[in-house]
RNA sequence: GCGGUCGUGGCGAAGGGGUUAACGCACCGGAUUGUGGCUCCGGCAUUCGUGGGUUCAAGUCCCAUCGAUCGCCCCA
């Protein structure tokens, strides 16, 4: 048996690879547009960076982590997600110190060992942004209503934003005693999962699907945010009111990292099998002095887009997305001399800028003729002894079949002029 | 970590114990001595994910294992 790719993750082939390159094109058309830089962080860390940005007790830093020894024994994890990174980046590099806020985004592979199902890899990818530096309710309207703008403009239908807000530590400590008492009567007949979540976080029964039954009445999260808190997330949904995106407050939505504060949200979608998250992000005010230290303590805000579930949906939709590009050109050259000079003349039209190519398998030119039209070749250029002889070369135009002879010094004008 | 379904040529897919492994697409060659898309003819799996077992005989039955896929938990 032949060496087979590991479990969860996949060969992006030609064909498809072209899909994922638009994709990323168009997100950095819009970074540019919101003026955040990209920025590139290692795709291993330390584990620590990790286990006490993610959390402690997330299903990420419990089970989901690709972590290894390094040869100096070092403990290091394939990055389960961005934010992490990207924070500890900020803080070694002192990007604090700069003058204006640090907006930075990033497209690469996350890790995290899970089971795989539709839309779930143990390597997918994300494109990611995180605003860091500043605390106003605006930023994180931008942030939501950049991700709604990726979406729309990569022509995604049907995207739906759930916003809630987790308050921050000390409202959100006062919210999950009241939950922990409104859950304790009914505790022995909650699933088991609840049950733990009970101890460890209650907000995450409300999410429960199966015990949808014993979280009817529950208190609200809202009902619990001090003014602070509360101003903030009016501002925020003010905001997006303002930029005319549309969203719906779910009280009862948690993330699965432990870094959220304020503004939490997700993009949703059909499409996925059984997912319909297909992005998320939230503010994180206490994650830049939990890695860094309390001195240099900055406010933060982001999204991680899952890309593999954006392909997904536009399939679903039947979304076009743009494919492999057609040949210009393609050069038939009959016999050893007229190969020879096809050969250097290839270079001279992808020298002037023309996608070409040729024959390399000496198949007769009836065979050649199908390759040009498997690549979709515009034109076709066939050189043989007579037109050798004559200085010439044979142009046909594929769509309409019409063919006449041109001089050879001047095919890769023609050609350029042809399709422009 | 747990559960359902499934692994036969490049792809899709028949065959469910009996010895030459259907068919379709794609590909290659020819009909058409230097011209694609249509048509016709021909070619294309010492072998059925891998390992072991049962049997006179195993893609076909059994066990294990790996993988795919869908779902649970959780998430992108």
């Amino acid at each position: 048996m032949s060496i087979q790719k590991p479990k969860g993750t996949q060969d992006l082939l030609p064909g498809v690879v072209e899909k994922w390159q638009y994709i990323e094109e168009k997100a950095r058309d819009v970074c540019r547009r919101f003026n955040y830089k990209e920025i590139r962080t290692p795709i291993f860390e330390n584990t620590e960076l990790f286990q006490r940005g993610v959390g402690e007790t997330t299903d990420i830093v419990e089970k989901e982590m690709y972590t290894f020894p390094d040869k100096g024994d070092r403990s290091m994890t394939l990055r389960p997600e961005g934010t992490a990174g990207v924070v500890r980046a900020y803080v070694e590099n002192k990007l604090y110190g700069e003058p204006d806020i640090n907006k930075l985004y990033y497209i690469g592979p996350m890790f995290r060992y899970e089971q795989p199902q539709a839309g779930r890899y143990r390597q997918f990818h994300q494109f990611g942004i995180e605003a860091i530096g500043s605390a106003d309710p605006s930023l994180d309207a931008e942030v939501i209503a950049m991700g709604y703008l990726f979406y729309k403009e990569i022509g995604l239908k049907g995207v739906r934003v759930e916003i809630n807000s987790v308050g921050n530590p000390s409202c959100r400590s006062v919210y999950r005693e009241e939950l922990q008492k409104f859950f304790a009567p009914v505790k022995d007949r909650l699933c088991k999962d609840c049950q733990s979540r009970y101890e460890r976080n209650p907000m995450r029964i409300l999410d429960c699907k199966k015990d949808q039954e014993y979280g009817v009445g529950a208190p609200s999260i809202l009902d619990f945010l001090d003014e602070e808190c509360q101003t903030h997330f009016s501002k925020v949904q003010r905001h997006l009111t303002d930029m005319g995106i549309e969203f719906v407050i779910n009280p009862r939505m948690v993330r699965g990292l432990d870094y959220y504060t304020h503004t939490a949200f997700e993009y949703k979608a059909a499409g996925i099998g059984a997912i319909d998250t297909i992005s998320g992000g939230g503010r994180y005010n206490g994650l830049v002095g939990t890695i860094g230290g309390s001195q240099i303590d900055q406010p933060g805000v982001g999204f991680g887009l899952g890309l593999e579930r954006v392909l997904l949906v536009l399939e679903a939709q039947g979304v076009d997305v743009p494919g492999v590009q057609p040949l210009d050109a393609y050069l038939i050259g009959l016999g050893e001399a007229a190969g020879d000079e096809i050969a250097k003349l290839l270079f001279e039209l992808r020298s002037a800028g023309l996608t070409a190519e040729k024959d390399y398998t000496s198949r007769k030119m009836k065979a050649q003729m199908k390759s040009a039209d498997r690549y979709e070749a515009r034109f076709v250029a066939i050189l043989g002894d007579d037109e050798l002889a004559k200085g010439t070369i044979m142009l046909k135009e594929m769509a309409t079949g019409e063919q006449a002879e041109v001089p050879i010094a001047s095919l890769a004008d023609t050609l350029k002029q042809k399709l422009s």
